[in-house]
DNA sequence: AATGAATGAGATTTCATTCAT
DNA sequence: AATGAATGAAATCTCATTCAT
């Protein structure tokens, strides 16, 4: 009762892994099962159909991606420095689960219509940011800032990861922080 | 040769508009032909098979937008109205062709190994401009900005093509302007 | 053997009323366990398998109606009023137990094979009655009459259960009982 | 494009004979290609999925049934004659089609919640004929008298079938009809 | 040039049943 | 006595592709 169950864990690791590396498409229960060392029936105690965990998956994760920002962008001190904290806290997670990152930041407009609206996403986050660091500014101009900002760091990470630009993601953090300083107008 | 083949487009048409709309992966022949008002044979005369298809449909569009690119950032004039008359051309590009502007910007990592390397994309058009404007620049920053700008455009168009936004793009052409010159520190 | 295992109740009302309602082959075990709120696996400690659940079922609700036919049809008095007993006798058994009622009417032929041969069943019951009223007849004639009064008996209760004439049952009664005087040729 | 397409039937014919013997839930697709000697996927060519090709089955049948009733006891003559010539089209029918007959007849309930409400049915027809013959009666009395003719005669026709009575059908029919005409109330 | 029909391979999902705890 | 987890087998259905006409 009191123990989580202990085999939903290796089967999320193995979808997750497989989602990034081949596509949500290309991925087939048949693939996740062989990967986590069950069968596939095994999936449905856990999730009702793929859908069902593709969306768990995703909400799980961009959670965690959400939390860290609302944190880190939330910090006392001067917007450059919190926003320099949530970068760097990004690249933290990236080392630590490269895959979770990447299937948060990359994949999401495959399942675009698969989400729930009521998931708090990035750009809220950022956007929350926008308006606090300038409280005049008009709404659209928080979007436009809040989605440029996020597509330059998305943008700079697929680059690193699809080996146009060597790693790690880190190495290049202070002059992401800068462009992103820039597109904010900060300082 | 003789004729151009007239029963090309029109498949084109559908499978560009349901790739886009649908997602590459959840597309099928039997749909694209059901849209396109043939068989799902006579696709087969026209292209391989389903792969190329799509690459030749991605590598077509992926063209004729850094056709654009290379067109407008290599006018004379100073960076920022080049910058500006790109960004402008394809806000113009878009209202032709949106499902073409969403195929290429979009759905880009969808497909990413089916790509052939030859092709040149649109991060070697805006990382030439780079280059251009600041022949001193180290290497890494070159793609770095180049695609914090990409990235930033994107991820605006995102906003405005899923409805978070108001359009059309041009409407925010302005403020994307003032954006992506501040990422490429022009001005 | 001390104490009648108390489980087993609740499970035979839930697969009762699903497979009535459901058809038996479209209720799988996991629907009874989820009605019956108990596991999947406590089914198989009552009953050795889905077959078995069936046939016992079935073999329980038949021994209850045939019990009624033959203790009505057996009564002292003239075939018209035991008739018309047994008719009532059903009418109030359908009262109690709808689902049961149904089970042995109307879900027969879906079972057929799976029921074994030594069930007395309906047909042998009314059967009875009819030679004991004329015991001249012969043989075939006592099938059909037989099998002409339960027809009509069962489509009209079918027509009743299934909204197409208003209920309950009973409303009826004297029509019915018309009726299969006619079909057996009482008074 | 004039002709009739001709894989349709193969399959039909072999989905009807299976249904009828083995049950439809207990057939399944593969029972049925095989049978009909195509693959699985032919017949989802022809048939949207399973329960559309079971309810285009039996709306085929019931109506070539109901066509015979409609047609029979309309005819002109006495009611007792042209009942006679309806039952006698029926057990000419079962001697050309027994199949269609036993799917009409006898399968109804297993499929009910799938047919369409608007198929006239064989009790449509046959309380058609009641109405004619007394226009006085209740409506009641209309559905309970039908439903009677219409239980008497499948249940007798069961019998045969199931091997409880020995056939053909055609040997019971003046039985039969002398019953129906009590039912009916005829002559 | 075009198509209706067909198909093999494989996808997801369901099912009755078993087993370790 | 009971259960949550697991599973092999099979079910239905989809897909890209081929072929005779």
């Amino acid at each position: 009762m009191a123990r989580p169950p202990r085999s939903r864990q290796p089967i999320k690791d193995a979808a997750l892994k497989l989602f990034v590396e081949r596509g949500i498409h290309a991925t087939g229960i048949r693939d996740i099962a062989g990967a986590a060392g069950c069968s596939e029936a095994a999936l449905y105690r856990h999730w009702d159909n793929k859908d069902d965990l593709i969306t768990s998956l995703f909400r799980e994760h961009v959670t965690e991606v959400v939390t860290i920002l609302d944190r880190e962008l939330n910090e006392p001190g001067p917007p450059s420095s919190r926003l320099l904290g949530a970068l760097s806290s990004l690249c933290d997670y990236y080392d630590r689960s490269p895959y979770a990152f990447r299937l948060v930041l990359l994949v999401q407009h495959d399942l675009g219509p698969l989400l729930p609206a009521e998931v708090r996403m990035p750009h809220a986050a950022v956007g929350d940011f926008v308006f606090q660091i300038d409280p005049q500014i008009p709404t659209d101009q928080i979007q436009l800032q809040a989605a440029a900002a996020i597509g330059a760091f998305i943008e700079c990470s697929s680059r690193v990861i699809y080996g146009h630009l060597s790693g790690p993601i880190g190495k290049h953090l202070s002059t992401v922080h800068r462009l992103c300083c820039r597109i904010l107008d900060i300082r």
